[in-house]
DNA sequence: TAGTGGTCTAGACCACACG
DNA sequence: GTGTGGTCTAGACCACTAT
């Protein structure tokens, strides 16, 4: 590369036309400079959105990647280094590398972190309270990024640890995406959710931000969890991102932190 | 490196005598393998933990320590990648490697992540109520891995955002190292507690654990924060960790969520 | 034995900060 | 200009997995 004789300036980003890094010197004096396994990783996640590798199946190798991008390992090494710290690749050594999913991992405790009191990670059942379509209130627009009054779909359903009940979600998706996903359909599905909407509606949740609250139980919250009007609960409102930082899922939901506690870590 | 001729095996660890690494082929077969870079991460960490450099201080650069290691830059590099990663040391292009330090930075954020209902990142003044020296009670001991007894100083204080009381905390630390701590002298010190401690106690915290948990205010509690009994509050209980994953603070907080939120971002 | 990711090196050059 | 971290390359070798 650095023998490169169209050495001239690199105002980034051009460089990216799909099947190899086009005008693209190590880097170049520029207001906007990004370097070029930035660029690489934007490829790299580009063929993770369009579905050119899905979830669980393995990327091509290091020295292919770096063939087809037209630069060093250590550039697409670099590249896939951030993707997997960024949970969206898997690295195995001696294997290759995989794209993440949320079906066999132990993903589940990575958006549901409730632990006992004693620190077990106690595994939970679902049971499907309903699941219906409607319009966007303002508020669930503004976060989906949808127009006001756009298709909804409203999932309600509980969380039992050990039988005992524990969480009830409300989660708003967008029914441009999630067209023909039923009360039904949920049930027959096994495994988490979000395993579900990346195998049946090709939508990963990538990451995800919360605000958390103690409020006190409404009636018909409290009836649902079993405890009284007033009782404390844990407040927590999600809002999910697919890749490019799309929202696609608001959750509100309401804990029980008797026996069970939000685990977190600071770091 | 590679031309080394005591290339005999290198079973790990035993390379870090302080001043370079002594049989130091870059790997070497057998079941307990560490990497250079992690051994040269190792010697970095005992510098910062010595005190060798001091938080805010800048470390050498990358060339010096690749010569006084005994290994090229880029084996330096990764080291103090990872410890930039994990919030101990600070990279600043053109300027230097820097010593993490709560004093300076944005740092305040990172330990109490409250947020207002707009999103906004409201300062917050301390109210102290006492600073007691006691002994610890088997609960405490155990989480500060003291004997049952042993002397720990109790800090109570009240959080106000805005005017309004928000937080109120009860800190739990080890007697023994926090020698001298007097509530005069914590309401003498300027800025965040965990400056206070790095500054004037050399003990830097490095990561914490927190359970959080919906709580019904008991009176005492309710009547510092002003919010009837009963009432429902955020109750986060976190144990700080310094050099070594030796916990250092037990901190039981309750917050009074209306009008903030504690904010979470999982990915 | 072959292929993959992981480590280590050495050298070149770029971007940034500061005198 | 000088020094720092940041990027990129090329090549060697190690560790792990599968065949």
């Amino acid at each position: 590369m650095n023998s490169n004789p169209a050495n001239t300036t690199n105002p980034n980003g051009s460089g990216a036309t799909g099947e190899g890094v086009s005008a693209a010197v190590p880097a170049a004096a520029s207001p906007t400079f990004s370097p070029l396994y930035q660029q690489i990783k934007g490829l790299i996640t580009q063929s993770l959105e369009s579905g050119e590798w899905k979830p669980g199946e393995i990327i091509p190798s290091e020295v292919e990647l770096a063939a087809r991008y037209k630069v060093s390992q250590g550039t697409v090494r670099k590249a896939i280094d951030e993707l997997a710290a960024d949970n969206l690749l898997v690295r195995r050594q001696g294997k290759g590398t995989f794209v993440a999913t949320h079906n066999e991992d132990r993903a589940q405790f990575r958006f549901l972190r409730l632990l006992a009191d004693d620190g077990a990670e106690h595994p939970h059942v679902s049971r499907l309270l309903e699941c219906r379509r409607l319009r966007a209130s303002a508020d669930i627009a503004r976060q989906l990024d949808l127009k006001p009054a756009d298709p909804v779909v409203l999932i309600k359903r509980l969380l039992q640890f050990d039988g005992e009940v524990t969480v009830l979600d409300e989660i708003w998706l967008p029914g441009a995406v999630f067209r023909g996903l039923t009360l039904e359909r949920l049930s027959e599905y096994k495994g988490p959710l979000y395993a579900m909407f990346e195998t049946e509606f090709g939508t990963r949740m990538i990451r995800a931000t919360e605000k958390i609250r103690a409020v006190a139980a409404e009636p018909t919250v409290a009836d649902l969890l079993r405890v009284p009007a007033g009782f404390p609960l844990l407040s927590v409102e999600r809002v999910s991102y697919t890749y490019g930082d799309r929202p696609v899922e608001v959750r509100r939901g309401w804990y029980v932190t008797t026996g069970y506690y939000y685990q977190n870590d600071l770091s």
